[in-house]
DNA sequence: CTGGGTTAGTATCGATTCGAAACTAATTCC
DNA sequence: GGAATTAGTTTCGAATCGATACTAACCCAG
């Protein structure tokens, strides 16, 4: 099977996963935004940085958060770094709201993998990702975890890493780490000696 | 990571890799059109197997495929078979529309990967469609060669083989065998006989 | 601190898309 | 022959989306 043939059907497999549309009352917009905002980091949970994640233009990103707002999924919370930024943040309604996830469906054919298989799968999505992402100028919005602008100081005293972020040059919570971020960049070279610092055990 | 942010991932994928829309004077659904049209098999090129394929109606499958059609890029040829029953077959212009396709991003990214990875990738990807397919009630529209319903029936005298579909009793040429077919079914249990049986060398 | 350039977000408008429903015509089944 | 089903089309209304214009806040230079 040629190159083309596997890329349609990645295609394929994204549109039948993203469900025949309205569910509980949702548009696959509304999930894809939801969904969007569930997995941002706080950095990141901006109309801005979803219209770049859902390749959409900021206008129709702001109504369909709009929308998620008035229905109480989001709440709209004005940021306090800086005056013109909103951050949205998942209401206890909009979390619940992804327990009925259309995606499920995909999420749980993909827990039915064997975990090799599965850790490939997620290897490959992600290279392909920052693949496509790089040949069109786009951010690839990965985790803090992987990218090149996480500095990581061991605090000798405690014992605990602390993280944070040398671009924004703001503090990461450890379980911020695994987050979306707009800012996303891998490192050149490097890679496996972060996977190893970031993908150790717990 | 979790199975939600992989599925999450792949949605990405595919969402940014169909492309900001209007290429070439082709909207999104156009292009996926004419990929269908380009890989389906004659029983499969109708408004209707589309319309299952894209997840839509019959009603706006008619209406993407009446545009193609009046644009050059689809002809509109009726059934010998069935007399309600239209096939649609891509056009020259067709064809050379999908030297330009913006999935192809996402084909040369895939076309990057060690092949054994690919070839993983591959196989995980159909196995997602089927079980998603599967709990959805929906057809997962692969290809005859790896479909229940193929017939192989060795032919002694000339050594070639002649394949058939023994669902619609229709004989299949070798270079069918990779099309899409709405009628697809995989076999229960003696996959990888079958696997080996068309997988061989070529 | 004023002014130009940039960025975050919103509002509006028009085109496109899409789903639901009604419809025609051909097929199948009893 | 007639009911039920299927392939395809058409129409209409709602929703989506992109382009554009707009406001407000930030940033930098002088």
């Amino acid at each position: 099977m040629d190159n083309r043939s596997i890329a349609q059907s990645i295609a394929q497999l994204a549109r039948m996963s993203a469900g025949d549309g309205h569910v509980c009352g949702l548009t696959p917009a509304q999930w894809n935004t939801l969904r969007f905002f569930a997995r941002a980091n706080r950095f990141s949970r901006t109309v801005s940085a979803f219209a770049e994640f859902h390749a959409t233009t900021r206008g129709t990103a702001s109504q369909t958060v709009k929308g998620l707002v008035s229905e109480g999924y989001l709440t709209r919370s004005p940021s306090d770094l800086d005056g013109r930024s909103v951050r949205f943040d998942l209401t206890d309604k909009g979390r619940s709201a992804l327990d009925h996830d259309p995606l499920d469906a995909l999420s749980e054919a993909i827990g039915k993998l064997a975990p090799d298989v599965r850790n490939q799968l997620e290897t490959s999505v992600k290279r392909l990702t920052e693949e496509v992402a790089r040949t069109r100028g786009k951010p690839s919005f990965g985790s803090c975890r992987f990218c090149c602008h996480l500095a990581c100081a061991l605090r000798k005293s405690g014992g605990e890493p602390s993280y944070a972020c040398d671009l924004l040059e703001q503090p990461l919570a450890a379980n911020d780490l695994d987050d979306l971020c707009v800012n996303f960049e891998t490192a050149p070279s490097n890679a496996t000696a972060r996977s190893r610092r970031g993908g150790g055990p717990s």
